[in-house]
DNA sequence: CCTACCGATCGGTAGG
DNA sequence: CCTACCGATCGGTAGG
C-alpha cells in the first residue's frame, strides 16, 4: 500500500506543479500567491506545502523537469543523426514540438530564472548551456572555418535560439501556422545565413 | 523662476525612471520595492511619491520612453530609405544601438508587459504593433510573392525581432563582439533566409 | 487536510 | 499661500 500512496504522491506533485506553471507563466512568479495555487489545484494553501516545501521549490520543478526534457531531446537527435544540417533541422523542429507541447513551462523557464537562489539557478543554466554547447559543436561541423571564432560561433548560435525562444511571445499553436514551420523558417534562415556568410562555397 | 523650478523637476522624474528602470531589469516590478527605488535614488519614499503618483506609473514612462523611441528610430529610416534591403540592415544596426544603450528599458519592456493594466499595455502594444508592421510592409517589398500569406509574413517578421529581442538575455555591449556585428548577423540571415525561400531570383 | 494565525514587508499616505 | 520634502506610520496582504 505504501507503492500506492507514492505513486499517487507524485502524481498529484505533479498536478499542482503544472498548475503551478500556468500561474507563474501568466501572473509571473512573484505575481502568483500560494494562495491562488491552492484555488486553481481545488485545495488549500496546507495541501501544497504538504506535497512542496515552498513556493520556489515548484519553481524549481516547472524548470528544471522542461529544460531536461529539452536537453535530452537535443542530445537523442545529435546522437542518432549524422549529417549536421539535418541535425540543425531535427533540432529546431524537436524543440518546438517541446515548446508548444509545455507553453507555460517555456514561459517560466525563460522569464523567472532571476527568483531562483544562485545555486538552484546554475542547475538549470548548467542545462541550458549544455543545449547551447551542443548547438555550437554542430554549427561547427557546418562551418569548420569558425573553430577559432568563438564569440562569432556563440552569437549565431543565439540567433538560432532567439528564433525559436521567441515564439512565446507570439506563436499561437492553435493559429494558422504549424509549429513544424516555424522550425523550417527558423532553421531555414540560420542555414541560409551560414552559407551565405561562408568563405566558401562548401556549405550546401 | 518657475520654469527653472519645472525643468529641474523633470530632469528629477527622469533620474527616478532610470533608475527605477535597473532595479525593474535585475528584480522585476514585483520584486523591486519603492523603498528600495527611494533608496537607489539617496532619497525617500515620499519623494518618489512626489515625483510619480505610483509605482506603476514608473513602470509605464520606463517602457513608453523606450517604445517610442523604437518606433521613432524605425519610422525615420523607412522615411529616408528607399531600398527595402538596406532598410532591414539600418532598422537592425538602429534598434540594436538603441537596446545596448538602454539595457534595462528594454528588459522591462519585454519582460513586465504583464504588470500594467490593459488600457495602459494597449498604449505600448499600440507602439510594438508600428514597429512590426512598419517591418511587415519591408518585407513584403522584397517578397511580394507574400501578399495573401499574412501569418506566413508575420512568423517571418517574428524572427527577425526573436534574433534582435533574444539579445537581451545573452549580449554584453562590452564584450568582444560588438552590436553593429549583430545587427548585421540578424538582417544578414533574415535577408539570406528570404532569399533562399523566395519562388524566383528576384531578391538580392 | 482546514482554520487560525505569525512576523515581515508591501505600496501608498498621514501630519508638519 | 505655494512647492518640495521628511520621519513615521497607515490598512492590507504576502509566504509560511
Amino acid at each position: 500500500m505504501a507503492r500506492t500512496q507514492a505513486a499517487d504522491f507524485d502524481k498529484r506533485r505533479e498536478a499542482i506543479m503544472e498548475t503551478a506553471a500556468g500561474l507563474y507563466a501568466r501572473k509571473g512568479f512573484l505575481g502568483a500567491s500560494v494562495a491562488e495555487i491552492a484555488a486553481a489545484c481545488e485545495t488549500s494553501k496546507s495541501l501544497i506545502y504538504h506535497y512542496y516545501p515552498s513556493k520556489e521549490d515548484i519553481l524549481f520543478d516547472v524548470m528544471y523537469s522542461h529544460v531536461q526534457s529539452l536537453a535530452e531531446a537535443a542530445r537523442l537527435i545529435d546522437e542518432t543523426e549524422d549529417d549536421p544540417l539535418k541535425k540543425v533541422r531535427r533540432i529546431a523542429a524537436a524543440l518546438m514540438v517541446l515548446y508548444a507541447g509545455h507553453e507555460a513551462n517555456q514561459k517560466v523557464l525563460l522569464n523567472e530564472l532571476a527568483n531562483l537562489p544562485p545555486d538552484r539557478r546554475s542547475v538549470i543554466v548548467d542545462h541550458q548551456r549544455q543545449l547551447l554547447d551542443l548547438m555550437d559543436a554542430v554549427l561547427l561541423g557546418i562551418r569548420p572555418d569558425l573553430k577559432t571564432d568563438r564569440p562569432r560561433r556563440r552569437a549565431l548560435v543565439m540567433m538560432f535560439f532567439g528564433m525559436l525562444n521567441w515564439t512565446h511571445t507570439w506563436f499561437d499553436p492553435a493559429g494558422p501556422v504549424k509549429n513544424s514551420e516555424i522550425a523550417d523558417i527558423a532553421s531555414g534562415m540560420f542555414l541560409a545565413g551560414l552559407e551565405k556568410s561562408a568563405p566558401t562555397n562548401s556549405v550546401g
